[in-house]
DNA sequence: TGTTGTGAAAACCTTCACAGCG
DNA sequence: CGCTGTGAAGGTTTTCACAACA
């Protein structure tokens, strides 16, 4: 039984896609109705819900409400997760902008910057600290999970920092690769490697017609 | 000899930290110290190397320049691309923020939104142009890659949008799965999804240490 | 019939371990 | 000696394919 990154990753986009449909009205779906709509395969999804323990039936399928419970179960913390945010800059904010009203059970509840300006303001509705109110802001408010929004030449530093203040999980928007304690879970989301691969991929595939051609 | 989307990332990883220490005067180096750098194993390092041809010399190891100069070989196309955004909202700005002058080679070089506020502004350097404007633009630029930051609901639409007009590989900020040709590369950066990674977790290490006591 | 649940196979990716060499 | 380059092994993830069932 192994819940892999890539397991939550796909459950992930699951929920999101059941949110969905049980809007539309559907109670119950199959399988490859789930994969037409997530382009994962179908075999992969029965895998991953036998993977977390759901059963559906072979004339019904699987039953909406209850595996978005199970899913939810899995996921999410029951008391809800307060994340920090370090770094309100244009990255930051987008953050902001793109998570808040997302998901209830998980909720940037304090910004950090260095920029006086932006200190003990509300921005999009977060509550922005000074960069020394950290410790006692990420005790008080008990955060495990940081969304690191800074300048690659601070990023190493300011991680160090969350992980001394008890931060356990940190996604990472700065192109450095982090150096922390293996009991924390760091996720690099690189957006210049990601256009650099598809980039890469665009390129080829036109390569590839020139030569058929 | 498989060209993979992990061997891109990895090499597009390796080239950044390439450039730093070649500024910090180094010009040749061990398998292990690059892996020390990027938290990448040696073997692997040696393997991705492997796989693109380059070799280094037993007792020298790498020659930094030329490893560097061989990345760009693969990864870059030497005429430069030029890169579309489309939706110049917070994510969409950020993303500007973040590339401009990054990569000489890949270049957002045209903007799209529906608001009315921003077509025919100069936001951070980068031109924006009404919707309507997407076809004459994308050809007018020989554009194949485009960066996608509108609302969920509009992707779709927009994705196939930009297909039809010649875009062979989208970076897709949305939290949708998108449905295009097998002959277009998508890159999916899905915010949510990875902060609900990160925060599982990091709440597993939590729950692990609470088994433990 | 058409579906789920799943052992087994296949595909893919990483690491090991060592020959070869300066 | 310590390194690279690499065949082979090991591990992980995905897919296949089919029994069981409504």
């Amino acid at each position: 039984m192994g819940i892999t990154p890539k397991v939550i990753e796909r459950l992930s986009v699951y929920r999101r896609v059941l949110a969905e449909i049980w809007q539309d009205g559907a109670r119950n779906l199959f399988s490859h109705q789930l994969a037409e709509l997530t382009g994962v395969t179908a075999a992969q999804i029965r895998r991953d819900l036998m993977t977390i323990g759901f059963s559906g039936s072979p004339s019904r399928g699987y039953e909406v409400a209850g595996l978005r419970a199970k899913i939810a179960e899995f996921l999410d913390d029951p008391a809800g997760q307060a994340v920090a945010l370090i770094g309100v800059g244009h990255l930051g904010q987008a953050v902001i902008a793109f998570f808040n009203g997302r998901r209830r059970n998980l909720q940037i509840v304090a910004g950090f910057d260095v920029n006086p300006a932006k200190v003990d303001r509300v921005i999009l509705g977060c509550r922005c600290y000074a960069m020394d109110a950290l410790p006692e802001v990420l005790e008080r408010d008990g955060i495990k999970v940081a969304i690191l929004a800074v300048p690659g030449d601070q990023a190493q530093r300011v991680a160090l920092q969350l992980v001394r203040h008890g931060v356990r999980g940190i996604l990472n928007f700065a192109p450095e690769r982090l150096r922390v304690p293996e009991y924390v879970s760091v996720e690099n989301v690189d957006i210049t490697v990601a256009l650099e691969r598809i980039a890469f991929f665009a390129r080829q595939d036109a390569m590839q017609k020139e030569a058929v051609r």
